[in-house]
DNA sequence: TACACGTGGTG
DNA sequence: TCACCAAGTGT
C-alpha cells in the first residue's frame, strides 16, 4: 500500500459518486445477513446476474439459515442448485455450512482469513464476504476488478500469475478503506456494466481521463469446441392404477464422476431407429452435443426392480431430483417439468 | 501453472 | 450460427 496520493483520492471520490448513481438494485444488496450475503457470492460464481436473482431467493426460503443448509441432505441441496452447474460449489457450500453450524455454532467467520478456511471460499469470495458483510478493508479482485485495474493501469500482459499479482496489488492501492464494502461492490459494478471485456464503454466511465489504455486490453484465446452426439432414452410406462401414472426411467451418475456425480440423467441409447421425439443443442464445457432423444419400449426395463441407480419416477418425484440440466431442459421440453422450474419463464433483463 | 468444472445469454 | 464469457475455486 502506498501513500495517499491526492490522484487516488480524486479516484476513490469520482467511482464513489458513479456508484451512487448507477447502483444496480440487487436482492443481496438488501441484507446483512452474512450468510445471505456469502450464499450470493457462491451463486455469482461464473454465473450470470439475471441467472442468480432468479434462483437466489428461492434457495434461500428453502435453506434461510447455515444450520438449515447444514442439516439439509447433499441431494437436496444439489436439487435446489440444478441446472446451475458448477455443483462442486453447491457441496462445497453445503460442507461449510455444515463446519460453521457445528463449530462455530452457526455464525459466519467474521474475517477474511477465517472465512478462506472453508470449502468454496477462495481469495476473492473471502474478501468479498469479510468486506460486505463485516466492513473489513481488504481488495475483492474479481475478473470485472482485474479488468479494470489493468486497463486503468495499462499493464501488459503476462503469465496468469503476474497477472492476478498486479492486479491484486493495483486494487489494494486504490481500495478505500472508509467503506471498503461499497467500494468493491463499485468496481465490480463497473466492470460489470461499463468497462466492459468486448466493447467497453469508455464514454460512461468516471475515470476515463486517467485511464491508461481507454478501454483495450488483450484477452486470452481458449479452446474449441467439438462437437459430439448423444442420443438419450424417453423411457415411459404407466402404472396400471386406478388413475394411471407416468414414470420415466432415470439413471443416477456414478459418485466417481468428475462432472456432475451422483446426479440423475435420461439413460443413453445407441440402436435408436425411427424419429426422435425432440432433438436440442446443449454445450457442457468444450463439447457442443447433438442431442436427440428418442422414445423407447419400456418392455427392456420392465422387469428391473427399482434400484439407488436407477429407477422410475413420476414428473413430481424427478422435481425433487438433483437432475442434471441437460436432463431438466429435456423434460421442461417435453411438458414433464414447468418451465423455469416453477419461476419466471423469461426473466426480465438487469437494468444497466 | 494450467486446467477442469456447467450453463445460458449475447452480439 | 457460434465464439465468447459471467461476482472463481481446487488441484
Amino acid at each position: 500500500m502506498t501513500r495517499l496520493g491526492s490522484d487516488e483520492a480524486v479516484l476513490r471520490r469520482r467511482l464513489r459518486e458513479w456508484y451512487t448513481g448507477h447502483r444496480r438494485s440487487l436482492p443481496w444488496r438488501e441484507t446483512s445477513d452474512p450468510y445471505a450475503i456469502w450464499v450470493s457470492e457462491i451463486l455469482l460464481q461464473q454465473t450470470r446476474v439475471a441467472t442468480v436473482i432468479e434462483r437466489y431467493g428461492e434457495f434461500l426460503e428453502r435453506f434461510p439459515t447455515v444450520c438449515a443448509l447444514a442439516e439439509a441432505t447433499e441431494a437436496e441441496v444439489l436439487t435446489a442448485w440444478s441446472g446451475l452447474g458448477y455443483y462442486r460449489r453447491a457441496r462445497m457450500l453445503h460442507r461449510a455450512a455444515r463446519e460453521v453450524c457445528a463449530r462455530h455454532g452457526g455464525v459466519v467467520p467474521g474475517s477474511a482469513a477465517a472465512l478462506r478456511e472453508l470449502p468454496g471460499i477462495g481469495r476473492y469470495t473471502a474478501a468479498a464476504i469479510a468486506s460486505i458483510a463485516f466492513g473489513e478493508a481488504v481488495a475483492a479482485v474479481d475478473g470485472n476488478v482485474e479488468r479494470v485495474v489493468l486497463r486503468l493501469a495499462g499493464a501488459g500482459l503476462s503469465t496468469a500469475s503476474e497477472v492476478g499479482r498486479r492486479a491484486q496489488a493495483e486494487a489494494d492501492r486504490l481500495l478505500d478503506c472508509a467503506a471498503p464494502g461499497e467500494w468493491n461492490q463499485a468496481m465490480m459494478e463497473l466492470g460489470a456494466t461499463v468497462c466492459l471485456p468486448r466493447g467497453p464503454r469508455c464514454e460512461a466511465c468516471p475515470w476515463v481521463e486517467v485511464c491508461r489504455t481507454r478501454g483495450e486490453h488483450p484477452v486470452r484465446k481458449r479452446a474449441a469446441m467439438r462437437a459430439e452426439a448423444l442420443s438419450l432414452a424417453w423411457v415411459v410406462r404407466r402404472r396400471p392404477t386406478r388413475e394411471p401414472v407416468e414414470r420415466v426411467w432415470l439413471v443416477q451418475r456414478d459418485e466417481r464422476e468428475s462432472v456432475m456425480p451422483l446426479m440423475w440423467e435420461l439413460p443413453e441409447t445407441d440402436g435408436a431407429s425411427g424419429e426422435p421425439v425432440l432433438r436440442l443443442r446443449h454445450a457442457i464445457m468444450q463439447v457442443n452435443y447433438e442431442v436427440a432423444i428418442f422414445a423407447v419400449e419400456a418392455t427392456a426395463m420392465a422387469r428391473r426392480s427399482r434400484q439407488r441407480r436407477e429407477q422410475w419416477v413420476t414428473a413430481e418425484e424427478a422435481g425433487r431430483m438433483p437432475l442434471t440440466g441437460l436432463t431438466r431442459k429435456v423434460m421442461q421440453r417435453l411438458g414433464w417439468l414447468p418451465a423455469g422450474g416453477g419461476r419466471r419463464a423469461k426473466p426480465d433483463g438487469v437494468p444497466r
